[in-house]
DNA sequence: GTGCGGCAACTCTAGACATC
DNA sequence: GATGTCTAGAGTTGCCGCAC
């Protein structure tokens, strides 16, 4: 988030936070009126608590989608703006991790923030379309053309030319992927780190995809081509613990075999998963 | 005196839940 | 399914202390 200048109104397409948004307008607007307030701020939106716009940006209110459409008329939002505005409540006061995905979904077909944020858009799309993490390794193979057809029909389900020319246009622009002396698409070794609270329910989202996909290939993808397994343990905090670093570990034996292999035709998917399926507390759940 | 921020206590409403 | 009760959250009211 980019610090203002003074009288610099702050623009929505930064923030993923509304709250936060909330109170950058705040100061803005206390910055350039001097009779703007709390107060003043309840009058023009027809709210009869003189400080309801410092709860909300406090956390201690929420907003209801009626007193949503007064904030967007009292602080003189633009119709994209206020569309966008209210994305970031659902996102920001989203219930359930599903309800917080839809939104962060939501938010990133806003035609203003992928006009004036192409950079971000793409980021956050990496995360979002579960296909292009797996283009970004099929490239580095050894098997790869450059033909939008040709890269579609490596998919389950098949992808439209317009998605793979998205995703490698999206990779080129975030380094993900760069075009050598000759013009062959090459991968990069560049890693992305979006830390936003979009990105990281995104994150989530990508995960329960990855874990969608691992089921239907039991039922997909014949047996020798995969390696599915499970089991069930009992064990304390500590060897919890335990599992979950050798687990880190593994993975990054397995990157480290995978980088080395210059045989490279095919992109898998691996996942780990270890979570409790008997809970001790509440409070656990 | 006026207008401000801050706060506690209040009402209202909707949803969850239990009981019949 | 209808009704009653409980609870949490949204929004209101009224008051206080402070700064100008």
């Amino acid at each position: 988030m980019q610090h203002l200048e003074k009288n610099e109104k702050p623009s929505i397409y930064e923030y993923t936070n509304f709250r936060v948004y909330l109170k950058a307008l705040y100061d803005h607007f206390k910055s350039e009126t001097s009779h703007f307030s709390y107060r003043y701020f309840s009058q023009r939106a027809g709210f009869s608590s003189p400080n309801f716009l410092k709860l909300v940006i406090e956390g201690k209110r929420n907003l209801s989608p009626a007193s949503t459409e007064k904030f967007i008329f009292a602080l003189k939002m633009t119709k994209s703006e206020g569309e966008f505005f209210k994305g970031l409540v659902q996102f920001g006061q989203s219930k359930s991790p599903a309800e917080r995905s839809r939104a962060a979904s939501l938010l990133l077909k806003s035609k203003a923030f992928k006009s004036v944020y192409p950079l971000k858009d793409a980021e956050l799309k990496y995360y979002a379309k579960w296909y292009y993490i797996p283009i970004r390794e099929l490239v580095g193979t050894n098997i790869f053309k450059e033909d939008l057809n040709w890269i579609g029909k490596r998919f389950r389900p098949e992808l439209k030319k317009s998605e793979v020319k998205e995703a490698l246009e999206d990779l080129l622009l975030l380094g993900l992927l760069y075009r050598d002396e000759s013009g062959n698409l090459k991968q990069s070794y560049q890693n992305i780190s979006t830390q936003s609270e979009v990105a990281s329910s995104l994150v989530s989202q990508y995960h329960k995809e990855m874990i969608r996909k691992a089921s239907d290939s039991i039922d997909e993808i014949h047996r020798s081509q995969r390696e599915i397994s499970g089991t069930c343990i009992s064990c304390s905090p500590l060897v919890v613990d335990k599992i979950k670093e050798m687990v880190r570990e593994f993975r990054k034996e397995v990157m480290a075999v995978a980088a080395q292999d210059q045989g490279a035709n095919r992109v898998y998917q691996l996942n780990f998963q270890l979570f409790p399926l008997v809970f001790n507390e509440e409070s656990e759940k």
